[in-house]
This record gives C-alpha cells, structure tokens and sequence, in this order.
DNA sequence: GCTCAAATGATAACCCTTATCAATACATCC
DNA sequence: GGATGTATTGATAAGGGTTATCATTTGAGC
C-alpha cells in the first residue's frame, strides 16, 4: 500500500497532476479488493469509504492506475471491463469455469516460451498477451455424473 | 454456402424455428466478408443485398449464427463484437499490431499442448480458449527505426 | 389456403463509458 | 501563510453498442 501510493504519487508528478483526496480514496478501494473487479465494484468501495466520490471519478482514477502500472485490464466478456492489480502481481494467464465462474490463475512457461516462438517466426517484437482458458472446473463436472 | 445454408435450415429445424428471407440474406451477408467483421459491417453488407434489412435482426441473426456454428465471437477490444467464420475455419489464434492494427492467424502446436497440459493440471474439462498476442508487426517496428 | 406461433423492423430502452462544465481543491510561488 | 493558476471534481448529459418492446408481417404445417 505504501509502495503503491508512492508510485501513484511519482507517476502523477511526472506529468503534472496532483495526488488528491478522490485519488487516494479510489486507489485504496480498489486495493482493498481481490483480483478481477469491475469499475462498478470500484465504485461501491469507494464509497464506502468516502460517499461523496463521483463515479466519473472513479473511471478516470481507474484509467490512472492503469497507465501508472498498478491495474491491469483483465477479460471482458460481456462488455464490461474487468480490473486486477497489477503491481507486485507477477503476470498469469486465466482458467475460468464456465459453469460456476470460478477463476484459476496460472503460469506455465512452456506456454510462454512456445509464444516467444510465435512472435519470432512472425518476425514481430512482443508487447504483451492475453490468454484465457475456458473449461468445467472438476466440481461442476462432479455434478454432471450424479 | 450451400453447406452453411443446409446447416443453418438444420438449427433451425431442429429448434422449431424459420427459415426466413432476412436470414438468408444476413447469412449471404457474413458469408461474404472477410474475417473480423464487426455487426455493423454485416449490417451494411446485408443492406446492399436488402436494404430493408433491420439492425435488431442483424443483431439477432448473427448471434443465431454463433449458436449454429458458423460464426464465432473474435476478439472485442473497445466494447465493439467482432465475428469471424466458424464454419470450415479450423482453429487459431490471433497475432495482432497494436501500431496499424494488422492480424496474423496463426496456430501453434506447441501452445495447444501445452494449454491441454493447464487442463490436466488442474482438472477442467477443456471448453474452448481465446489467445491474443499483442506486438509490433515487422513493417511497423522497421518505421521505427528510420 | 388457414392458422398460429415465430420473426420482422422501428423505436425506445439499456448498460457501460466518456464528454461537458461550473465549482472546487491542489501545488507552487511569493 | 496566503494568493494564483491549473488540474480535478462531481452532477449531468451524451455517446456507442446492444437488447427489449410491440404491433405487424411472414413462414411452416395442417
């Protein structure tokens, strides 16, 4: 959280934005909660902490953090943009169950390093990827049999 | 075509549903554009064939599509659906320049085998995945250099 | 051909997100 | 510490893509 708030801090000075009441608020909201939020749960827990924030705040704030490196956008799938933390978060792919929802998050390097071939046969310089895994996690196939 | 418009009559069928003038033409429509084509590029397309062809129906016919088999949901980056062919389509992934926005299709063994591997691992029925890798193409990174 | 449910198209509504704008808060300079 | 100028705020409206509504039309089976 500290590390956080001063990277915020620098990131804001550099460009010559201001560290305000509102943008401490959203920041600390949102890394009170666990991974893959919407910017409407954003919202909601920010006004827990402090009623007055605007939700068009909470949007931009969300849009900072991003840039700053400590949200990331994770998967859409149903037009509304999901946000996880970013920072002290190593990078992770998605394995998501689609019958209960349940989210998986993993590395494998094999996968990695069989992308890195992909950008190399292409000739292209990588900038990043997004994986997602769909599949029926085993509880939900345990249901199915009974 | 004659296959898709027999698979299509088939789900339909099979469903109790119609077989209409506006979805023929909707399917001539998609049919005839190339990959990564967004619901309003159908619209229009549709409109040339038929220009009474409502948006709704549109919007309805190419989820209809989805269900059929013969479309299915690409990638959806600024809140906008894309759709590509599904029908005779294999398989692939999508390699992508986020500098003039060129898309490479591209299907790797290696990740394919690796992705079964996340499966077994942590025991999901495999339903499907979405992989994007996001990079700099050869033309625009030499652009770079000038 | 008749019948009846499904489908259509025009329109409004919906959701998420962004733009607008007067009022406010922040950081800097004195 | 206080004035100054710009960034920021929050309320609201607007925007874009998608879906719901509904009277009318169309299709498939009898």
């Amino acid at each position: 959280m500290r590390d956080e708030r001063a990277l915020l801090e620098r990131y804001l000075r550099d460009r010559g934005l201001k560290m305000t009441r509102a943008r401490e608020t959203v920041l600390t909201a949102f890394l009170g909660l666990e991974s893959h939020v919407s910017v409407e749960a954003v919202i909601e827990a920010a006004r827990r902490l402090d009623p007055g924030v605007g939700q068009a705040t909470v949007f931009r704030t969300v849009k900072l953090l991003v840039d700053a490196g400590l949200a990331r956008e994770a998967c859409h799938d149903d037009g509304t943009r999901l946000f996880e933390h970013a920072y002290n978060h190593a990078h992770h792919d998605h394995l998501t169950c689609i019958r209960c929802g349940a989210i998986v998050e993993f590395i494998d390097t094999d996968i990695e390093r069989a992308q890195e071939a992909v950008y190399r046969r292409y000739g292209f310089e990588s900038s990043g990827h997004r994986l997602e895994l769909y599949g029926v996690c085993p509880a939900c196939a345990a249901e199915d049999t009974d």
